[in-house]
DNA sequence: GTCTATAGACCGATAGAC
DNA sequence: GTCTATCGGTCTATAGAC
């Protein structure tokens, strides 16, 4: 891995672990092992180089989401996104960022996480359409509203685990999640006369 | 106001806006006109105004949990509490703590957080298992569970605004949570007939 | 209780040799 | 591309007079 690929990568590590205030270009070149010159020659400053590491977390993050609208029932595909083994104790690369001033204060930094949100968004709510029309899930309940909520209920999940330091509240969050959603499905002929 | 309480009130504002790490005693100075004679006299060190200012927060946070055992039934209190007026954009005084390494890894300043939190989930499950009692949700719905999905859905409902710099996503995702959580009413004679 | 002065470390960045 | 040296500023205190 070259010398440019190494300051991404380490600042990528950080911005997650620590968050952009709290990590300094002295970390990213002890922790990447590339000296100052270097790190200056590559990236012009801090924000620079939080910049490129944002856009990298974000290429590693969003892929996942096309499984929302792979093969498989829309619900299934729903299910098994939302339950996607996630380490809770970690939280997300990209939601994180929004917790700091200094990103939301930098349009080109937050316009990186907008965007990322708003395709997140948009396969959740695709898959939820598709869900409605084939009939698994109530036709009042409305997709657009219902992608914000299990993106909210993964976000908040995190932080209910740190505030723990525990793992089960992240859970709980979602496995409640998946009941409140079955409990969304359409009153089916045998559940009528059970 | 004294000068301690002016102090405290200002880290609590200041650890809202911009969190533990990237605050620094000089700010809460210049915001608070309190000079640094004094603030060391107060205060021996950040962490343990942080901490008295932490405490602040929560106190003012946590009360208005009351209102999920107040008056009304059970489901009414819920949808109250969970569609309460909330500034998205501001954020959680005590959800925004766990984003924090520092604050993290500081044993005293994580124990207030998670009590605050296990607080938080106490109400919350206490006035789901009474409407499931009362009949207004559906038995097979988990208090404890749903309990954590509603109050990650306001945690991050927290994220997706300040990720849009919009309350918007936030107002959508409580609105979803709140038909999901309608969709899990038991079904009664007159929607079995109609 | 409040003031000013000082301390040692680190911050983010620049300069210029190699 | 990478190195070392240096810069002005800030961070989180500490010291000691008033």
């Amino acid at each position: 891995m070259g010398t440019r690929e190494r300051l991404v990568q380490t600042m990528s590590d950080l911005l997650w672990e620590r968050g952009y205030a709290d990590t300094s270009p002295r970390e990213v070149r002890e922790r990447s092992g590339v000296g100052q010159g270097s790190q200056y020659h590559h990236f012009a400053s801090k924000r620079d180089l939080a910049l490129a590491a944002l856009r990298h977390n974000v290429d590693d993050v969003l892929p996942a989401a096309d499984s929302l609208s792979g093969p498989g029932s829309p619900l299934a595909r729903i299910e098994a996104y939302l339950l996607r083994p996630r380490d809770a104790l970690r939280g997300c690369k990209v939601g994180r960022m929004t917790q700091d001033p200094q990103v939301r204060e930098d349009p080109e930094l937050l316009a990186v996480v907008s965007s990322a949100f708003t395709a997140m968004h948009t396969q959740w709510a695709h898959a939820l359409t598709e869900a409605v029309t084939a009939g698994e899930l109530r036709s009042d309940i409305d997709p657009e509203q219902v992608a914000h909520t299990l993106m909210a209920v993964l976000q908040g999940g995190y932080v209910l685990a740190m505030a723990q330091g525990d793992p089960a509240p992240f859970e709980q969050a979602r496995q409640g999640a998946l009941s409140l959603l079955r409990a969304a499905a359409p009153q089916t002929p045998e559940s009528l006369t059970k």
